[in-house]
DNA sequence: CGGAAAATCACCCGAAAGGAGGACGACCGG
DNA sequence: CCGGTCGTCCTCCTTTCGGGTGATTTTCCG
């Protein structure tokens, strides 16, 4: 998108424009077929859309990050933790990789369940182990429980 | 907010509104004293000024939640099953390797912590295995969780 | 559009794990 | 004494894991 300065602008150009071309159809035509509601209806109408639009777009410019705080009560369901997912550095393919891991899965069992290579699990699942500083994968299961990364 | 089909018709009726009060005007005083520029540039910025109200507002649904979580530990206890432990044959010493497994040890770390070699380790995690019905540690870890062998 | 991040795959190597089979001593109960 | 169980240990073999490096492609975002 563009920047906001160089929108408004524009937009008060695109502006002037139109009343411009508006006031000379005016003069030459419009004033005496038609009355200046249509005028008025007409700009109203562009306007309202253009307004709509920049409003749609600068609300779609600011997304909005709302922290929900929610207490887990013991034994109840999983909560992913996402801020230790992103503090880690783990990303959303690692992170399912782990999953399977942590379903007793061996890696080609994972790669047949994904559609990918054997030797693509390896690596995700190398830097999983990097990223929970551990060099087992029942120590990355047993990592990733403690932090909340899996069930 | 309001349901979208009344917003919309309320939105025509104060466009209505606002036309038939500018007409109103127009006829008794605008019309001699300014120019239809000043009507149109007037519609044109109240128009833009709703229409980008509304545009917000029809946006303002766009929220990114993200969940944090705030973990209570869990102050379940353990009780160990000593029916299944015996039901499915596993004697003390397997049971033990059982545990370290699923502390994450490798079969050698485990020989060092029990003083016994590398080997004696890996016949007793294979019968544990048998007896659980698994081929991997991970699943041992698993099943022996499900079963109540293990915390 | 261009760069960063993510995902994918390959190859090599050493270590770990697992399977199959056998062996030996200790202990315990019939 | 003898069979059974348990714990210990071994060899040989195959598979699996994990680490490292490098590369390509896809995806995302400013």
């Amino acid at each position: 998108m563009l920047p906001p300065v160089r929108r408004v602008i524009l937009y008060g150009l695109a502006g002037g424009a139109l009343l411009a071309l508006l006031k000379f159809f005016e003069y030459q035509y419009f004033v005496r077929a038609y009355t200046s509601e249509i005028y008025g209806g007409l700009v109203a109408v562009i306007f309202s859309a253009v307004g709509i639009y920049f409003g749609l777009h600068w609300a779609r410019a600011r997304h909005v990050v709302v922290i929900k705080e929610i207490r887990v009560p013991e034994g109840g369901s999983f909560v992913l933790d996402v801020e230790k997912l992103k503090a880690l550095g783990i990303t959303p393919r690692e992170h399912e990789i782990l999953g399977l891991i942590a379903e007793g899965l061996s890696n080609r069992e994972i790669g047949e369940r994904l559609f990918v290579s054997e030797n693509t699990v390896k690596t995700h699942s190398s830097r999983v182990f990097d990223k929970l500083g551990v060099g087992r994968r029942v120590q990355a299961v047993l990592k990733g429980r403690e932090l909340g990364l899996i069930p």
